[in-house]
DNA sequence: GCAAGGTC
């Protein structure tokens, strides 16, 4: 009888994917008991050298197979003082929802020779492949264990990934394993100890649960911090020069180099000095072509930023969406940091797709039809996802309202990958004046190419120059001082929050729009809409009780050596660090436990010793 | 009643 091999995938629709290509289409289906979505699929592969013929289970988990928390006695918030929760024994148990997938994982390994694990190739996939091995030797202490590895499911690449297997990646998996510990006893331990403390200070604080997360708080000081800047800032009147000339019917405004100065005393002097020499010198006379390049290839971080400020959706409604076109096939995988297509996609077959379409499928048909560029590559590759494209045509009548503004925007990012940068001629004329340099651009836009089906931006012709020759002299037909006023920044926008999560490392693409979420729902943030119509934006600004808690922490920690606010994202990026050395071989899981739980709890203990700032801070805000 | 990370 052929050896049997048990393989393991992190989701339903890659055991799915993985089992049709190594079966050439043809394998069994068996639904698997307690769980709707976790399938069995059974055929033969030759997966070669010592391997040979073997018969094959492919199956799947969903995500984690277990949670970690506090053994039963810690779990009531009376039970024990919050600080007790850094060193409290903590167990990793199987989710209770994940019973029947674990069961089937262990059922499976008893007649199996081998597992091939075929979770995701990020760290976290590391880390379930653990999972699922201890469910597997669990079933069969002596099954062998082998992990695939792959980054996309094209056909080649997963048959190579199947007949070249590796070992699974301890020190990543260590890495997840300390992040879960961490998180767990850091934000359970802040978590009670601010809400037992703080629940008595205000009315409105009295049922609520005030929670404290290393991802959740930094994003909510990125509000609070801008709200500040918002609250604090106090306008400053500046002075510029401008000088305009009329040349052949067009009016030219000349930039001044040095934009504006707050002193009008100078300003003054420097405009005399020009009004002086009378004459302008042209100093620089440029031509040249200029181009608006074509956007990156699309990833989740990508999607959310322009469907905030292009669709007007918020992040977390963006994934759900993404994540039902995706469930019927219609986009790939909507979660993704991969900004560079893998050389296997057949890209202009998925642009032939399109032409059915009425609005870009005659777009699409000029490109195959000459105009297709490879795409540009960005920096970006997690070796799991291809960037976020269309799989299919989807008739815009079998969508709902979001799903069609979704899946149109992936498909005109996805055209406008394909094609050319928009290409124009661009004209600069510098001019000296008195001691003073100014200048003026020109620019004509000569090939609009993916402007055309990326309407979502704008490159405008300006005004063109009329002729100039360099060396040339002129008197200005005007030239005066302007006044203007600094102006406030706007209120932290959503867009403009992932932009900043992502620059600090504070959670992951799939998990952003999360934490933005659980902040307004922690009442820490509030969203406001300003402005009507195109216009309109909506804006992040903190309540009472979330300006109350930075502003408790920040002055929490005021005056301690190391100083690091709760609030701010060092914390959080240090763990990032810690994880990258386990990642490494540099330190061990247990050195970056400890390590860390020192660092927060020095932070902990200080809390404690000074909550009557923290209280006082919510007073300040929340009752007075 | 706590976190953040997977995914349905």
């Amino acid at each position: 009888m052929a050896r049997k091999i048990l393989c393991v995938a992190e989701k339903p629709a890659i055991a799915r994917a993985v089992a049709t290509h190594l079966s050439g289409g043809s394998f069994q289906t068996h639904a698997i008991r307690g769980n709707q979505y976790v399938k069995n699929y059974e055929f033969e592969f030759n997966f070669g050298g010592s391997w040979g013929q073997c018969s094959v289970t492919m199956t799947s988990v969903i995500g984690h197979l277990t949670g970690l928390d506090f053994a039963s006695q810690y779990k009531g918030w009376m039970s024990c003082p919050p600080g007790a929760l850094f060193e409290a024994p903590v167990q990793e148990d199987v989710d209770k929802d994940k019973k029947p997938i674990a069961e089937n994982i262990r059922n499976q390994a008893r007649y199996s020779k081998a597992l091939f694990i075929w979770t995701d190739c990020d760290r976290e996939g590391e880390h379930i492949g653990t999972e699922v091995r201890n469910q597997a030797k669990a079933g069969n202490a002596r099954i062998e264990v082998k992990r695939a590895r792959f980054s996309n499911t094209e056909r080649a690449h997963v048959l190579q990934a199947a007949r070249a297997p590796v070992e699974l990646d301890e020190f990543q998996a260590n890495a997840v394993a300390a992040r879960i510990e961490l998180d767990l006893r850091i934000g359970a331990a802040f978590t009670r100890l601010q809400t037992l403390q703080l629940q008595a200070v205000a009315a409105i604080l009295k049922e609520k649960v005030i929670s404290y997360g290393s991802c959740q708080f930094p994003t909510l000081g990125f509000v609070v911090d801008r709200y500040f800047r918002v609250q604090n800032f106090k306008p400053e009147t500046f002075w510029s020069i401008k000088v305009m000339l009329e040349r052949e019917r067009k009016k030219v405004n000349f930039l001044w180099r040095r934009v504006h100065l707050f002193d009008r005393a100078a300003v003054t002097m420097m405009l005399e000095r020009c009004l002086k020499a009378k004459q302008a010198k042209v100093t620089k006379v440029t031509q040249k072509p200029k181009s608006k390049w074509r956007p990156l290839p699309l990833t989740t971080v990508d999607l959310q930023m322009m469907g905030s400020r292009f669709l007007r959706i918020d992040s977390q409604t963006i994934m759900k969406v993404a994540e039902a076109l995706y469930t019927k096939g219609f986009i790939s995988y909507p979660r993704t940091e991969t900004d560079q297509f893998d050389k296997a996609i057949d890209l202009k077959k998925l642009v032939e797709t399109q032409f059915p379409d009425d609005r870009w499928g005659q777009y699409a048909k000029d490109l195959i039809e000459g105009k297709f560029r490879t795409p540009r590559s960005g920096r970006n590759n997690d070796k799991a996802h291809p960037p976020i494209h269309p799989v299919c045509w989807v008739s815009p009548t079998s969508l709902n309202d979001n799903e069609r503004k979704v899946y149109e925007f992936v498909v005109r990012r996805f055209l406008a990958c394909c094609s050319d940068d928009a290409k124009g001629s661009g004209t600069d004329v510098e001019i000296q004046y008195g001691d003073e340099f100014f200048h003026a651009s020109g620019l004509l836009v000569l090939e609009r190419n993916y402007l055309d089906v990326y309407v979502y931006e704008k490159w405008e012709s300006s005004q063109q120059l009329p002729h100039f020759e360099r060396g040339e002299t002129f008197e200005p037909t005007e030239a005066n001082i302007s006044e203007g006023k600094t102006t406030a920044p706007n209120y932290l926008t959503e867009p403009e929050l992932i932009g900043l999560m992502d620059a600090n490392g504070i959670g992951t693409d799939a998990t952003m729009a999360e934490h933005i979420a659980k902040i307004k729902d922690r009442q820490y943030v509030v969203v406001n809409k300003r402005g009507t119509g195109r216009n309109k934006v909506e804006e992040l600004i903190p309540t009472h009780l979330g300006v109350a808690l930075v502003e408790g922490y920040d002055n929490v920690v005021s005056g301690l050596p190391s100083s690091i606010s709760l609030s701010k994202p060092f914390l959080r990026k240090e763990m990032e660090k810690q994880m990258l050395e386990i990642c490494a071989g540099a330190k061990t899981r247990q050195d970056v436990v400890q390590q860390s739980l020192d660092m927060y709890r020095e932070v902990f203990i200080h809390t404690q010793r000074r909550i009557e700032m923290l209280k006082a801070a919510c007073r300040k805000y929340l009752v007075e």
